[in-house]
DNA sequence: CGATTGCTTGACCCCCATCAATCCTCGTGG
DNA sequence: CCACGAGGATTGATGGGGGTCAAGCAATCG
C-alpha cells in the first residue's frame, strides 16, 4: 500500500497543506481501489462517508433531471478531490459519480479529513478555496447554459475537453467521449450533438477519424462559443 | 453605530460563531451602508475587499453573458453574506450585484475576515457549509437550466420565489421583481416571460392584480415545473 | 403633461426535441 | 473464422418551443 507522505497526486489538492503526521494517519486509513470504465463509484442519495482522491482516469459527475435525462456537472481526473461537497455538509450525495475510463482512486474516510479540517487551518483554507473555485465555474456554467444555443455550447466545450485533458500524440482530443456523454455535458438531444459535430466538420472546424475528435481551427470555434 | 455583538442578523449566517472579542472588532472595522433601488454594490471585475452582510433588503446577483444578456444566478436576502467567493479566492468579482429595493447592509473589510478564518476553526467550518451549500444549489441550477423547458422553470421559480420571500399580507409574493428580472433567472426573453404568465393565469394557476402575483394553484405548478 | 420605461400582444421563423430507420463497429459464441 | 446481436453513430422527416422584431398600450416620473 502506498503512503500519502510520498504521494505526487497530492501536491495538486488541498492534501497538501496537510503536515507529515496527517499523512501517515491518512495513510493508515486509507483504502486504494481501482475502478473498471462505466463502474458508479456512487449514486445520488447514497452516503459517501468520506471523499476520493483520483489518481489516474476520468470519472464523470452528473444528475438526473426530473425530465430522466443525465446532466453531466463536472468531470474529475488526476488529482482532483471528489466528494468534498457532501462531506462538509455531511449530507448524502446529490450527484452520482461515474469512470469514464479504468480508475485509481483513493478514498479517505470522513473522520479523518473533518479531524484535519477542525485542526489545521491551512487545510480548511485550502478546503475553502477549492470550493470556492468550483463555485465560481459553476456560477459560469449557469450562464453559459442559460444564455447560450446548443451550438455555442458544444464550440466550448471543444475547446474546454482539449484545454483540460489535452491532445493524444496525433493531436486527438485525448478524452475519449461518447456522443451521449458530450451531449449530457451540453444538455442537448445526441442526435443534434451528432448533427452539430457535422456541420463543424463540414466547416473544417474540426475533424472525425475513427472515434477521434481534433480540433483543426481553435479561433473560429472561439468565436462560435463567443455567438461573434 | 450599531454594534455586532448585538446583531441578531449574524445568526442567520457564519457570523454566529465568531467569539465576542472578534465581533467586537468586527464592530469596529465595519461599516453600514444604505443602498437605494437599482443601485450597484458592486461589478463584475471589481476588487470587493470584504464581504457585505444583508440587514434588509434584497440584491439580484448576476452576470453578463458573451451574449450581451444578463444572467440572475441568485438572489441575496436578509440574514445573506455577499462576496464570500471573491474574497475566499482573492480575485476580482466574478459576478455583479445590484439592490432590487432600498437595502441596509454592513460592509466588512478582509483583513478582519481573513484574520477571523485563520484563527477561528469553527468559523472557518462554518463558512464551508455555506459554500458547500451554495455549491449544491448550484449544481441543481445547472441541470434545471440544462435540461428543463422555459415553461417548467418559470413554474419552479414562482414557487421558489414565494417559498424563499413568502407573501405579503394579501398572499401576493412579497418579492417585486420586474418581468424582465424574471426573464433574466429563467434566462429567457421577457416576451416569452409574459406569455408565459398569462397563460398561467388563463389556468388560473396564478393570478395577477396591479404588479402583484398570487399563486392560486401550487400543486400544478410543481406539476409543471417537474414536468408531469 | 410629455416622455421615458415597462408591459403586452402579434407575426414570423429558426433551432432543436423527438421518433424512426439505417448503418457501423465490435465483442461473443458457435 | 464467420455469423450474429447489441449498442453506438448517423441521417431524415416533422412539429413545436421559443427567440426576435415591431407596434401599441399602460404606468410612472420629472
Amino acid at each position: 500500500m502506498g503512503k500519502c507522505e510520498q504521494c505526487i497526486i497530492r501536491q495538486l489538492n488541498a492534501l497538501k497543506t496537510l503536515t507529515k503526521e496527517e499523512l501517515i494517519r491518512v495513510s493508515h486509513c486509507k483504502t486504494v481501489k481501482t475502478i473498471k470504465k462505466g463502474e458508479v463509484l456512487f449514486n445520488e442519495g447514497e452516503y459517501i462517508n468520506g471523499i476520493f482522491c483520483i489518481k489516474s482516469g476520468i470519472c464523470k459527475v452528473s444528475k438526473m433531471s426530473e425530465n430522466g435525462r443525465e446532466q453531466i456537472v463536472n468531470l474529475v481526473k488526476r488529482g482532483d478531490l471528489l466528494g468534498e461537497r457532501s462531506l462538509i455538509s455531511e449530507e448524502a450525495a446529490n450527484l452520482k459519480a461515474t469512470a469514464v475510463n479504468e480508475m485509481e482512486i483513493c478514498f479517505i474516510p470522513k473522520h479523518e479529513i473533518l479531524r484535519d479540517l477542525n485542526e489545521n487551518n491551512s487545510f480548511s483554507m485550502s478546503f475553502l478555496k477549492e470550493m470556492a473555485m468550483s463555485l465560481k465555474t459553476n456560477n459560469n456554467t449557469v450562464v453559459e447554459m442559460a444564455q447560450k444555443s446548443v451550438k455555442q455550447r458544444l464550440a466550448h466545450t471543444l475547446l474546454n475537453l482539449a484545454e483540460e485533458f489535452g491532445l493524444d500524440e496525433n493531436g486527438a482530443l485525448s478524452i475519449h467521449l461518447s456522443r451521449e456523454d458530450i451531449a449530457n455535458i451540453i444538455g442537448t438531444a445526441t442526435e443534434t450533438t451528432i448533427r452539430l459535430l457535422s456541420e463543424f466538420k463540414k466547416k473544417d472546424l474540426i475533424s472525425l477519424k475513427n472515434k477521434d475528435i481534433f480540433i483543426q481551427n481553435k479561433e473560429e470555434l472561439r468565436q462560435i462559443s463567443e455567438g461573434i
